[in-house]
RNA sequence: UGGGGCGUAGCCAAGCGGCAAGGCACGGGACUUUGGAUCCUGGAUGCGCAGGUUCGAAUCCUGCCGCCCCAGCCA
């Protein structure tokens, strides 16, 4: 194997490596990836799905896709469906291998009796709250359920009646006989089962007990055959039960859990009840509004599933906390795009310009490459005539030193079309307001260049006024203005009130009026943009996905 | 005053006793019909701190400090 490959897995692909090396699991690798069933996947989750999906297949092995679906009071099926969509996008397959935990109620039934015969499970009768006081706290020691010792004749009869339903909600639980003074909480007596009298989304009412999180999983793992089983650091403390429960059912080549540190990024929220309070109270649009930080959010605003990858590839895996800067997605991004994207002309912010000495009437085609980076792109025709329109930005009246656009006597190129000097500025008598440019063009710098060979340090892109589509673009900053958006006591109030901005009176190349759904372009000089859902015929809606870098501004943010 | 985990540059992150990879960000420069892209180039005498072992320590030992997680019949 090429051992001086690099690895993408850090200490996880590392762990892997011995066990393969070792024979453990008779060399295989298998993994799982197990979201529960009430919302919608993030960035956060992306990182897991890389590396769940990602490992499986550096190793030779399987994924499973395992809906972790043992609460029915907070799953819906809804998000079931989503939730492939998001993994098939990032570019993962997981075969004939989908899976629900709820497919091995009646197996987890059976172990849980199997525990029970063996002495290491019992029915408990304390209320939820005095489980909460038995327990102990994080310095003191718990004291043992005056239920612990139960026959195993009597746990056998009182828990097949739970299933059965003869007792109310609550009323008892299930639970692991380990140890009440262990130091670590997890390990004191921990639920197994509760009664729950809700229909489950996938068995009806055919149960009446659901099993935990901490009991179902190490066993589904198990029944799939799982090799290892990866989850985020805040497991790290169940892993002793989570190896407790197959060593005491002697499930034979154990699954082991192997935790590793969670996705954070800069300016972004991925807790589930946040992003849910933002979308519930109308902060944002939708699960889908692209400044959410959700798998279909960053589909609509344009984001590349091979961009997401990417990142996941550069961060790694490890176990230490950490907030990655929201940069490097974005980096991921743009060298994704730049390869990839077709460029066009689009004119946001317009300002009209008339060329005084270009004939009325007349019309130029030129042609343009499409994408500099990919030749075989090819090319694209614009169009050029008297009146055009081109970026406000690109026209100050009184520029400062380094200003190398349009200005009054000064000269810049059109991109793939003329020079063109500035003769005049029209102004609204009543505002002040500039409200058009007189320019004169040079008919030697035809293409863009001129026999003497002369230099204009500034290139602009424009619109011809006739041919120019009218469009919608949508303009995203971050959603919250801190880094951290958790910063302070409320997060709401570090939400960036100009997160969204809507410019509708955008001027764009005509062959951007056929755009579809999803495409994505470059604006030259402006970043990436990608055709919205709320686009109509003849009437398209772009939303920026990033702009490009942008070296001036920063100049400019410096002063 | 419990347990678990983590601390290498602004942000990620390699490193596994032999003289601190790489990426992002940032700074310089070249080139450019996108102030984009591309290409050069710069940064830890130092690896949380303090001791110790060793010819040699980010790597081993001891102590300390800091941050994160755990007291759901959530996952």
């Amino acid at each position: 194997m090429g051992e001086d490959k690099p690895k993408f897995g850090g200490f996880i692909q590392e762990i892997m490596d011995q066990d393969k090396a070792t024979g453990k699991y008779g060399g295989r690798v298998h993994t799982r990836f197990p979201p529960e069933p009430n919302g919608y996947l993030h960035i956060g989750h992306a990182k897991a799905i890389c590396i769940d999906f990602g490992l499986a297949e550096a190793n030779g092995g399987l994924c499973n896709l395992r809906f972790d679906d043992t609460n029915p009071s907070k799953e819906e099926v809804e998000y079931v469906e989503s939730i492939k969509e998001d993994i098939r996008w990032l570019g993962f397959d997981w075969g004939d291998r989908l899976f629900f935990a709820s497919d091995y109620f009646d197996r987890l039934y059976e172990y849980a009796v199997e525990l029970i015969k063996r002495g290491k499970a019992y029915v408990c009768d304390l209320t939820a709250d005095e489980i909460r006081e038995y327990r102990g706290t994080l310095t003191e020691p718990g004291r043992n359920s005056p239920y612990r010792d139960r026959s195993v004749e009597e746990n056998l009869d009182l828990f097949r009646r739970m299933k059965e339903g003869e007792f109310a909600d609550g009323a008892r639980v299930l639970r692991a006989k380990i140890d009440m003074a262990s130091p670590n909480i997890v390990m004191r007596d921990p639920v197994l089962y509760r009664i729950l009298r809700v229909p489950h989304h996938r068995t009806g009412d055919t149960w009446c007990i659901y099993p935990t999180y901490d009991y179902a999983h190490p066993l589904s793992d198990a029944i799939e055959g799982i090799t290892h089983s990866l989850c985020t650091l805040e497991f790290e403390e169940h892993r002793p039960f989570y190896d407790w429960l197959l060593d005491t059912l002697e499930i034979p080549e154990p699954p082991q859990q192997i935790e590793f540190a969670r996705l954070n990024l800069t300016y972004t929220l991925t807790s589930k009840r946040k992003l849910r309070k933002l979308v519930d109270e109308g902060y944002v649009r939708g699960w889908d509004d692209p400044r959410m930080p959700t798998l279909s959010g960053l589909r609509r605003r344009g984001y590349t599933p091979e961009s997401i990858r990417e990142l996941c590839a550069r961060i790694g895996v490890a176990k230490a906390n950490s907030v990655v800067d929201l940069g490097l997605l974005e980096h991921c991004l743009r060298e994704d795009l730049n390869k990839r994207a077709l460029r066009y002309m689009a004119v946001l912010r317009p300002l009209k310009v008339v060329i005084a000495n270009y004939p009325e009437g007349q019309v130029e085609e030129f042609e343009t490459e499409n994408n500099p980076e990919d030749p075989s792109a090819g090319t694209r025709t614009v169009h050029f005539s008297r009146v055009i329109y081109i970026e406000r930005d690109d026209f100050m009246e009184d520029p400062p030193k380094k200003f190398f656009r349009l200005a009054p006597g000064r000269e810049v190129r059109l991109k793939s079309a003329y020079y063109i000097t500035c003769q005049d500025v029209v102004k609204d008598p009543a505002t002040g307001e500039i409200v058009e440019l007189h320019c004169t063009y040079d008919p030697l710098s035809r293409g863009g260049a001129t026999p003497d060979g002369r230099r204009v340090k500034g290139t602009i892109h424009f619109v011809s006024a006739s041919h120019a589509v009218r469009a919608e673009v949508r303009l995203y900053d971050n959603l919250f203005l801190t880094e951290d958006p958790n910063e302070g006591d409320d997060f709401l109030k570090n939400l960036n009130p100009n997160s969204l901005e809507v410019l509708t009176d955008c001027l764009v190349e005509p062959a951007l009026s056929t755009a579809k759904v999803g495409d994505r372009f470059q604006f030259l000089r402006h970043g990436y943009f990608c055709a919205d859902p709320d686009s109509t015929p003849g009437r398209p809606v772009f939303n920026r996905i990033v702009s490009l870098r942008d070296t001036w501004q920063k100049l400019m943010d410096k002063d």
